[in-house]
DNA sequence: GTCCCTGCTGTTATATTGTAACCGCAACGG
DNA sequence: CCGTTGCGGTTACAATATAACAGCAGGGAC
């Protein structure tokens, strides 16, 4: 489909994310680390798919990233997703519910914290934010019906601030 | 995929929603209700997918709801769609971002409140919850960060309490 | 060494979910 | 009558995701 930014590259108009080399090296060096402290396998592949969510500048469907990695050899479908899959387990990235698409996490999650992920609709960013507040409240909510949560989608769609001053 | 309940029809080993022939009735009076004030078209089509899905134990795929309708004659999806559309704008019904499925609103819904879906992983279920509290969290949350929401998906994923109970 | 087991990836084919484009038709108001 | 609008039928297709099976490398067990 095609969800990759058609923001401009280098031009910086937005607040933006993880498109920045340095950035990207940030999150890889930071995939390793933990990869090597779980004693999971940041295997070459996984590295590459990783390295493609790292460097853009927005989410990207998986197909983007069958395409994206086929440019170099033939990647199969099936292939990316049980790299997103891993990586995902590992805590390395996110997916976004509301639009199937995939970005690495910006930081730490506490055990006490949800996150939330705001998603806009104009220019395709995705802000990831954490908040206590709403954990505790979720849980709460949950708590009422005996509900015992194991994960959580809290996804906000709507208007980033950038793009709603640039109207 | 099939993603209707395979709990047993009948029997009432748990909690569980609008498959009781009256809370479909009462869905759909309201249903009906809610279209003749908005001037909305409540069209013979349109309420064969809300009736099945008031009708059902859980949550259904639009294919599901192609091949239920299809046993008296042929519905393309896309017919399902639209259908699911018009009944999403006019608020009758919800879809839930992690499943790919869809199912009627249990309830009004206040301004000042948002939504948390409760999905089952055990049973399929998914339970509506309406808070205010995680509304004015996450309201603060966008706010942090110049954010202005337009829709919101706030789903948790789990074991609902009979499932629990009946481990 | 050989054997087996496990984890990772490739290959092929398929399933599932969702849309685009175009058409006919009925209703409604000029 | 005529144009417009909304609804839904038909066909074809796009986008997302998974199943099933095979090879291969590494690491122990024997
Ligand atoms: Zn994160
Ligand atoms: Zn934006
Ligand atoms: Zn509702
Ligand atoms: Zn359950």
């Amino acid at each position: 489909m095609g969800k990759g930014q058609a923001a401009p590259e280098g031009a910086h108009a937005h607040h933006h994310h993880h498109h920045e080399p340095h950035e990207a090296e940030q999150l890889i060096a930071h995939a390793e680390q933990v990869c090597r402290e779980k004693g999971l396998q940041f295997t070459p592949l996984r590295r590459r798919v990783f390295e493609r969510l790292a460097a853009s500048a927005g989410p990207l469907g998986a197909y983007d990233l069958v395409e994206q990695l086929g440019r170099e050899r033939r990647i199969s479908p099936i292939s990316v997703y049980r790299a997103l899959e891993f990586l995902m387990e590992a805590g390395l990235i996110h997916r976004i519910a509301l639009r199937n698409t995939y970005l690495p996490c910006a930081h730490e999650h506490g055990a006490g914290e949800t996150t939330v992920f705001l998603v806009c609709s104009t220019c395709g960013n995705v802000d990831e934010l954490a908040s206590s507040e709403i954990a505790r409240d979720l849980a709460g909510t949950a708590a009422q019906v005996g509900f015992r949560p194991v994960s959580r989608a809290v996804e906000l769609e709507g208007e980033c601030q950038s793009c709603r001053e640039s109207e």
